[in-house]
DNA sequence: GCCACCGTAGTACCCGGGTACGACACCCCT
DNA sequence: AGGGGTGTCGTACCCGGGTACTACGGTGGC
């Protein structure tokens, strides 16, 4: 019997999940997380096969739970669930320890076997992520000969956006303020604008229009 | 009973929504459509209480099957959900002929109590979204005495784009600034800001950041 | 132990965006 | 001859967004 947790913020998604899953004989619910700190404190309490992790929860989300789930060293593995199939989720997912990956327009079929994978020490990714998971990791790779200039050329455009950043840009691109974004993270005005600032200069945009519009052509929203 | 037809384009949310609905013994999942078009098309075959219709999905979207189905005039009522409580949506959403608006973050006892209301004729929208609803709504009124009025209310946010306005939109959608629309449009500043004035308030956009992302969420750009 | 990175937070400043007005010319329709 | 819709332009005002700094605690790598 493959011991299951389910850990999203909606309670619509967690019925979905927990009915699927029980309707296997070989699986069952033993508990629902709604945000990543509940979700590592039932880990860590219920010692499941298998926790089954929205990416985006609010407070601590899936990515840096998987993380501590990870460290925590327990039996549990983590099979990372996205609404959308982004390359930075599945990177920093995967990087985070993360057991396998899964897209939320699967087919529930495909759910089930993936979480039989993952419960049985198998790694599973989606099909639609793995070729550009590929690409983006053989693109990270020495090609042998740098430009031979400075070891570290502190390019900040080149530097990809960090969890907390990608976050904040995926909530401006609902159209949230700063004042908002604020508000539902926690967080004071001028922090979000410290981050906003590092966004526009990393992705090279004017202002947040641009920022946004980024985000829609990278299919982090949209 | 309340017959019930469900339009998502994730599986896993159909499954969800069918598994909660089955649980109740005043309802029942005629049929499930993974998009717009096929909604349509059953709505009309089936002719169902309601139509749980999600907003966003691949080809014809939720607002645009909305539309058609109140169009053709059957039993059917149209109850909205969607991931994000966006203004847009809503606004659309209702102006399609839309008898209710939930968000899908909503508890279970939420989306059945809303599917009940709304098959008995009432209307029901999102706690969140009432609020900026009402408040977006009287902002335009007279003041003195609306209802009872006039067959045909000009309200200026039910009126679509002109031309001009359309043309404008699709270039805010690419990141211009007001300067710039105003230079490579050889326009007044002052003109620009009008159009810009008038694009948010009959699409009920916030501020051009929300008016962008409808222009992507419409295909008028991306 | 040190250093780089990240996330947090603050202050001060400027400017573009958005609002609330009013105004005029053109076109099309009745 | 009027009237509604559209496109144009203007002024005045306020505020949120963005920039330019600085700063500090935590964490992970070397």
């Amino acid at each position: 019997m493959t011991t299951v947790l389910i850990a999203d913020d909606q309670p619509l998604q967690r019925f979905g999940f927990r009915m699927l899953l029980e309707s296997q004989d070989d699986m069952t619910v033993v508990g629902e997380a709604a945000d990543g700190a509940e979700a590592t404190r039932m880990t860590a309490q219920l010692r499941p096969d298998v926790v089954l992790m929205d990416v985006r929860m609010p407070g601590l989300d899936g990515i840096a739970a998987t993380r501590r789930i990870v460290a925590d060293g327990g039996p549990s593995r983590v099979l990372i669930l996205t609404t959308f199939d982004l390359d930075e989720y599945a990177y920093s997912g995967l990087r985070a320890g993360a057991s396998g990956f899964l897209v939320k327009d699967a087919q529930p079929e495909e759910l089930l076997s993936g979480i039989r994978a993952v419960a049985t020490g198998d790694a599973v990714v989606a099909p639609s992520l793995t070729r550009r998971l590929l690409d983006a990791y053989v693109h990270h790779l020495p090609a042998t000969a740098e430009p031979a200039g400075s070891a570290d050329s502190p390019d900040p455009r080149l530097s990809p956006l960090t969890e907390r950043e990608t976050e904040i840009l995926r909530v401006m691109g609902q159209g949230w303020t700063n004042t908002e974004i604020a508000e539902r993270f926690h967080l004071a005005e001028s922090t979000v604008k410290t981050h906003v600032g590092r966004i526009l200069a990393k992705t090279g945009s004017r202002d947040r229009v641009q920022a946004v519009i980024l985000a829609y052509e990278t299919k982090l929203v949209g």
